[in-house]
DNA sequence: CCCTTTCTTGAGCGATCGTTCAAGTATATA
DNA sequence: TATATACTTGAACGATCGCTCAAGAAAGGG
């Protein structure tokens, strides 16, 4: 049978994730998308279905790549360890850093339309904070973190401080690496 | 010299910014203001210009009213106690809560563009913070806060914690008093 | 080679966007 | 009451929005 697409799709989906991210939901146009992906509007809903559908497969990668990281970052530094980093390599480490969180803008972006696309945001944070709640129990029963903290607890003011850590980044005069020190060095003082 | 505008200046630009801060920037039309203010475009544009002076004036009349609220608290409560009231009233309490702040709806919203009104939200917030250094160095003052915090820090980490649970308080499904709590008693724990 | 099947293209759809302006309406002054 | 001076209206502008689809281009099977 003939003619395989000339894309790579999963490339495709990474490239519209960066750019959802940065201009959001309605700033990002089919015009900025056919010129991010090199895709004419034919290919794009041929491949896609919708913007929608699209920005729906970026959130789900968003997602799965800030899972992936917090997987790495525990297996080579242990729990406590790796929430401590984590903060650091959402806000001020990495290539394109100071950027609020995906999910934290679509919720804030949508939900006031009742976008299916909040829902899926706000089941990803909810998600997330699964996994901050794992590491803070394994944390705690590793002996890292003292045993009258509640790890529920722990996970949503972890998830909160994050997203204000976000927002914070992304103002143009603010010293963002003294208020994420403040915020790394509270979780050092746990143990 | 004839006829009076029959409308409340100071009333439009309230609402036109209660508009705007639940749907955003670019989720606000034409169409809703015109509705919201029960004017036709040719008026909207005689009183303002531009939806984007609009913006600028509803984000103008957001940080007044939120530096009043705060002034309000100081006067009822002191400083400390202000500020810790101030946590409760822009998250859990008040007509309709749960909602992010503007200032940083429209940073998240419009940074990426380079909008002027951008920096704008992000001039109100530094402001803002000033408000709260100023605070938080008269609890210190009045001996409400262990000396060997600095103020600056301080407010710098209210701000943060503040957008934090205000993006935390538009999840559906968060206990947010829980965590508001968290934030407060927090606070409390400077003396 | 041809044929079939799929992918790719881009002009253009209807809708909506922010905005303008000429015409109509209402009011304070003379 | 007549006039002058605003304010108010709403049709309509060009631009852009997300999206469609008929036609053309490319590649495997015969």
């Amino acid at each position: 049978m003939p003619r395989a697409p000339s894309f790579d799709r999963d490339d495709l989906i990474e490239r519209a994730m960066a750019l959802f991210w940065r201009k959001g939901w309605a700033g990002t146009s089919l015009k900025d998308l056919e010129a991010a992906l090199n895709l004419r509007p034919g290919s794009i809903y041929a491949a896609f279905g919708s913007k929608e559908a699209l920005y729906g497969l970026a959130l789900d990668r968003y997602a799965k790549n800030g899972a992936a990281r917090l997987d790495r970052l525990c297996r080579d530094k242990g729990p406590l360890e790796a929430l401590k980093a984590n903060v650091f390599a959402v806000t001020v480490e990495g290539p394109d850093p100071r950027r609020a969180c995906m999910l934290a803008k679509t919720l804030l972006e949508l939900a006031p339309q009742d976008s299916p696309l909040a829902r899926q945001a706000s089941n990803h944070l909810m998600r997330a904070e699964e996994g901050f709640f794992a590491l803070f129990r394994a944390a705690q029963d590793a002996g890292q973190i003292a045993a009258d903290h509640d790890p529920a607890a722990l996970a949503r003011r972890y998830q909160s401080d994050l997203m204000g850590l976000r927002v914070s980044v992304e103002r143009p005069d603010i010293d963002a690496l003294a208020l994420v020190r403040q915020v790394a060095d509270q979780i050092s003082a746990l143990s």
